[in-house]
DNA sequence: TTGAAAGCGATACCAC
DNA sequence: GTGGTATCGCTTTCAA
């Protein structure tokens, strides 16, 4: 076995050609199918795997699309990246992938990093980030996509919904229900601008529909997790005891407060409606099932992929690339929970 | 707003100094704290970012550590994952992250793009891998470490537990318990080794404990989901309806079997014992809680840096990694559900 | 259809 | 501490 990774030249060598025909060769560009064989033969004998930084150095031309996720333990990221691999993917690039933690600090650190391999395009989570990020970005002129959100005015295209709209659809469907006496469990952090537009919407709903003063708990980090929404659920019932119904920031903290009703005897949702976000399989499955707000979270890896490759193709044609937002549907899905 | 990407070369001569001051400047290397300064407020001002492929090709040593897992929506991949990249990006790499959606060609296909890409090391999950996949891995002589499973003769580094002897600890728990007529559930596909090895474990604590012929039902695909582990009871129940126990793949399929008892009205553990496997956050906090294998994927994540790391570092001096397996312990948890 | 030469933007190595 | 030069492995460009 040999100690040392044949290059293209090794090759081209062996072969008795030029290197510029092994390269057409791996390209796939126009040479003749013998030259074609020969040279495919010689780079399999010799178990050659061609270089990604001399190539991108060369051509001017990177295989990545980056993508940063506030958490990639959140089934719903996880989700939109996956779709996103799959567009991309199907088009020769490949994912750089970085999780910001919810922190716009450390998002701006990465992105930093990433920038270094001169991606073709860049999607992120959220419509929040550091004005250094944004700065870095415009110069870069690459490609960019923000998720989850439409900002009013993105940095460049953005595909989400209104988490504003999405909870106060939900407030309107507690209160076609019945039910007057809401509350709201979400996260502690700042950091979570989607968790806070969810509050928004409730407080809206609130004041829509004529239901008092906001009975708002904000108890854990983020991602919110299970524990979180048994914790702030009972923190809930603690500061409001006639509260009749929970609207949660998430079907994880949903669920962790319906358990905490089981525990309790609560009967659900005779006593206590619980309300969650996201239509998380738990959420289906669970008994009683919980009524949450489906978004499409593959939907939006999709069409977040088609925008940074049609952005990608514009500016290799020396174009502006378009500034498009796109909006997903959500809806609200009444199960027997409320 | 200028139109060019700038280079190390643009930055040295504004800053009027050569190209190697200011890569020493970047590299944090000895330089005058003057000039350091200088050069420092060049690049900000000129927003200058290095260019990763550069930078790897004239120093042959790549930022890159590549992962490649079966699925990413699985929260104990994704735990494995999170952790490893703490662990890798303390020492200035970055995470390049694959979804080889349980299929070895798909693993062999990826890693050939990644090794393209020259990285310091490779994490696999599970020890199931194509002849070409590992006759790359021989060649490249990259670290390597495979996670999930200790096999007998690992490629090189392994870290992870015995599938086989967790599950059969499972049936014993189950047994001793009373429980004597036990189906296990899992999905349908081959290539799910993990899967494959907990029902092998299954059927040695039928032989072990005398619990007679084995109850299997295969369904679904890879990763199991809590609707695959309703429909799977369900059959489970009509091909033996006598059955007392039932020993899930993983606690997704655990949820899913606990709620078609819900649905049911049997009641568990009394007429029904349900096992998962993973302890997922959901059968911690689900009603009955349910009685689960503990694995720690943020030590298999950790570990497995830590020796790619090492690997690493020992490829660097020349010298010949070792080739060790390490072992994660697990434990059977008692809870409610059997 | 194939080949030769000139870079791409950084770092290693050796002078000073 | 700092600078010059060769070089990494590939693709672009142009010529044959």
């Amino acid at each position: 076995m040999s100690e040392f990774m044949p290059t293209m030249a090794d090759v081209a060598r062996e072969a008795g050609v030029s290197k510029m025909t092994v390269s057409r060769v791996l390209a796939d560009r126009d040479v003749s199918a013998a030259m074609r064989e020969r040279v495919l033969a010689v780079i399999k004998q010799l178990g050659y795997l061609p270089d990604a930084s001399a190539g991108t150095l060369s051509s001017g031309r990177s295989p990545f699309i980056v993508a940063l996720v506030p958490s990639m333990s959140s089934s719903n990221f996880a989700d939109t990246v996956h779709s996103l691999n799959a567009a991309v993917t199907a088009h020769g690039l490949q994912l750089l992938l970085g999780d910001t933690d919810y922190d716009p600090k450390r998002e701006e650190q990465l992105l930093r990093v990433m920038l270094a391999h001169r991606p073709e395009g860049v999607m992120l989570t959220g419509s929040f980030h550091t004005v250094a990020t944004q700065a870095m970005l415009k110069r870069s002129k690459v490609p960019v996509v923000e998720t989850w959100d439409v900002p009013r005015t993105p940095i460049q295209q953005a595909v989400g919904f209104s988490n504003v709209d999405a909870a106060c659809e939900m407030m309107r469907h507690l209160h076609e229900r019945g039910y007057r006496r809401i509350g709201f469990i979400g996260g502690a952090t700042r950091l979570d601008r989607r968790g806070l537009d969810r509050q928004t919407g409730y407080r809206q709903g609130l004041k829509l529909f004529g239901l008092g003063e906001p009975r708002v708990i904000q108890h854990g980090g983020s991602p919110v997790t299970m524990s979180h929404g048994g914790e702030a659920f009972s923190l809930l019932l603690d500061a409001w005891p006639d509260t009749d119904a929970v609207m949660c920031v998430s079907d994880m903290s949903a669920f962790g407060a319906l358990m905490e009703c089981h525990r309790r005897g609560i009967s659900v949702p005779n006593q206590m409606a619980v309300a969650g976000f996201g239509d998380f399989e738990v959420s289906r499955y669970c008994y009683p099932s919980i009524s949450t707000v489906a978004v499409d979270p593959h939907a939006i890896g999709r069409i977040a992929g088609e925008m940074l490759l049609a952005g990608a193709a514009a500016r290799k044609s020396g174009m502006q690339g378009p500034s498009e937002k796109r909006r997903v549907e959500f809806r609200v899905l009444a199960r027997q929970s409320t």
